[in-house]
RNA sequence: GUCCCCAUCGUCCAGAGGCCUAGGAUCCAGCCCUUUCAAGGCUGAGACACGGGUUCGAAUCCCGUUGGGGACGCCA
């Protein structure tokens, strides 16, 4: 049998880290079995734009390098993929379902389930519909439809006995029918339910295992009784855990990103990327910036190999030690049998952890391709960047090395790219340091050395300032951090030395200048 | 409320009866390194929810309790 897997999202506008590790397995389990990976929209329930509310989704697929073989934009042997296309053959099965006694008509109005439901709850029993409005004959149809009453078709589940399957990661799964409700398939206005449609699809697109989060296991009683009901050959099912909520344990939602605030490791990592967007002046929406989403991980700069592997340790694990995987190692080694039974908890700070060690083994040629955009988004660059500035922005991404934890931690070193008269000073480091005693008659007395320093590189730049050091019979901490701001602007980043070589002598010789000037002008100036 | 599921460090995982005085990762703390910030090195803190069984022996099997969660839609 060859295995076909699907994710099936419903064109909602986003990519949620949840539904991520659901699809991640089922193509991990595809390309390890050397079957295909599918995916389905599902959108019975949303008429129109549904190609916008998809784009994210594809797209964030596509960043992740989750790619799929049959499905929108790829097309397939089993098209269209798109539920909403596929009405006439909803229709055909519902009609099957009612021919063979399996699904009736059924005439009851909201309001009558309705209470039958409330009645139900008060009673303390599982609400199961009475039948009494349903119309097994077409005499009984008229009748109803001549009290004004519009049919939806419900499935006519079994009262005894019990639904048993065995599910690849819970084991043997055993639902009581008498306790399944006779669930809609066919709303009154002809349009189709999830359930018929899901069940109708897996077959027709010969899904030989169903992999979903676990949500869904208390539906598919009904979703076998419609399959069995046609004498389709049911595909084996596995039921993910979900996805938790940081230090929590309710179901990760994107809505709550507020209560997830209030943790900090969670907000370290949201802060860290709202840092990034405001310094790139974008404004940050909960809509789309939000970690509970893939969008936030792309936009902030994250390697989709670490969101990846990330999610593939949340729920499974090879043994008690691998946690870095290659693409290839992940194929190779996924399997069903090492799914985690127990809910994970969304972790952020140990994603960020996965990020770190993917950056940082990252060859230099890559990191500057992943930093460049960020700083064409600045205007500190061109779309087509000279071979000066790529060196310069390799200098910097090898200078900085792991202090850049995402692609996008690039725009604090924006000052290596900035004008000389116009790159900002952090104001309380400037004032700390350069408007210390002594501070700036230090700078101007260093000033001659890096006028005559020859050559002009971080080695000799450090010897250089060694024996300005002593000469002067001062700590070097008395001048190099007033050094750091006048060129950098700033009281912390990567090697001073590395710092005033990348800058190149001129610039330095400007930056220093602007600095005394602006203690000359006196405090608040510049 | 009803049905179902789950239960090892704060978090993610290992553990499928003796290898466990419970291992790894992350986080946290301390120390070292150090011009700042990172990183790194070293050290440390930190868990088998509880109660009964079964067994020579239980984190591992069974039962119960407690706790957590999911599903109960003319949503997907």
């Amino acid at each position: 049998m060859s295995v076909r897997t699907r994710f099936a999202p419903s064109p909602t506008g986003y990519l949620h880290i949840g539904g991520v590790r659901t699809a991640l397995f089922n193509w991990l389990f595809a390309r390890r079995h050397g079957g295909r990976f599918i995916l389905r929209i599902d959108d019975t329930d949303r008429e129109r734009n549904v190609e916008a509310a998809l784009r994210p989704i594809l797209d964030g697929f596509r960043w992740l390098g989750i790619d799929w073989d049959e499905g929108p934009e790829v097309g397939g042997p089993y098209a269209p993929y798109y539920q909403s296309q596929r009405t006439e053959r909803y229709r055909a099965a519902v009609r099957e379902l009612l021919d063979r006694g399996l699904a009736y008509r059924d005439y009851a109005t909201t309001d009558e389930t309705t209470a039958e439901r409330e009645a139900a709850q008060r009673e303390k029993r599982r609400f199961i519909y009475s039948r009494r409005w349903m119309a097994e004959t077409d005499a009984d149809a008229a009748r109803f439809e001549g009290e004004g009453r519009t049919a939806v078709v419900r499935l006519k589940m079994p009262r005894e006995s019990a639904c048993r399957f065995e599910d690849a990661v819970r084991g043997p799964v055993a639902f009581d029918w008498a306790l399944e409700q006779d669930h809609v398939i066919q709303r009154a206005d002809g349009s189709h339910l999830y359930h018929l449609a899901s069940a109708v699809d897996d077959h027709d697109f010969a899904i030989s295992h169903v992999i979903r989060a676990e949500e869904h296991l208390s539906n598919t009683p009904r979703q076998i009784f419609i399959a069995d009901g046609f004498g389709y050959e049911l595909p084996r099912y596995a039921h993910l855990p979900y996805v938790a909520a940081p230090g929590g344990s309710e179901k990760l939602s994107k809505r709550k990103l507020g209560k997830y605030l209030t943790q900090v490791d969670f907000k370290k990592v949201f802060d860290h990327g709202a840092e990034i967007m405001a310094s790139l002046g974008r404004e940050v929406v909960p809509e789309t910036f939000n970690p509970v989403l893939v969008e936030f991980y792309r936009e902030v700069g994250y390697r989709p190999d670490a969101l990846v592997n990330y999610l593939l340790l949340l729920g499974w694990s090879l043994d008690d030690r691998t946690e870095d995987f290659t693409r290839d190692e992940m194929v190779e080694h996924f399997s069903l049998q090492r799914v985690n039974r127990s809910a994970a908890s969304f972790d952020p700070q140990k994603m960020m952890a996965f990020e770190e060690r993917r950056m940082n083994a990252l060859p230099v040629d890559r990191k500057v391709e992943a930093v460049s955009p960020y700083l064409v988004r600045l205007g500190l660059l061109g779309a087509e960047p000279t071979a000066a500035e790529r060196a310069r922005i390799e200098a910097v991404a090898v200078a900085a090395g792991d202090r850049i934890k995402v692609a996008g931690d690039i725009v604090r070193y924006a000052e290596f790219f900035q004008d000389d008269a116009g790159f900002p000073y952090d104001e309380k480091a400037f004032r700390k340091r350069i408007g210390a005693p002594d501070a700036a008659d230090r700078l101007r007395r260093f000033r001659p050395v890096l006028e005559t320093v020859e050559p002009f590189d971080a080695a000799t730049l450090d010897a250089a300032l060694q024996r300005f050091v002593e000469a002067e019979g001062i700590r070097i901490g008395q001048i190099i951090h007033a050094l750091r701001v006048a060129v950098t602007g700033k009281g912390v980043g990567f090697g001073l030395f590395e710092a005033l070589e990348i800058l190149g002598r001129a610039a330095c010789l400007a930056r220093i200048d602007r600095a005394l000037a602006a203690v000359d002008a006196g405090p608040g100036a510049d």
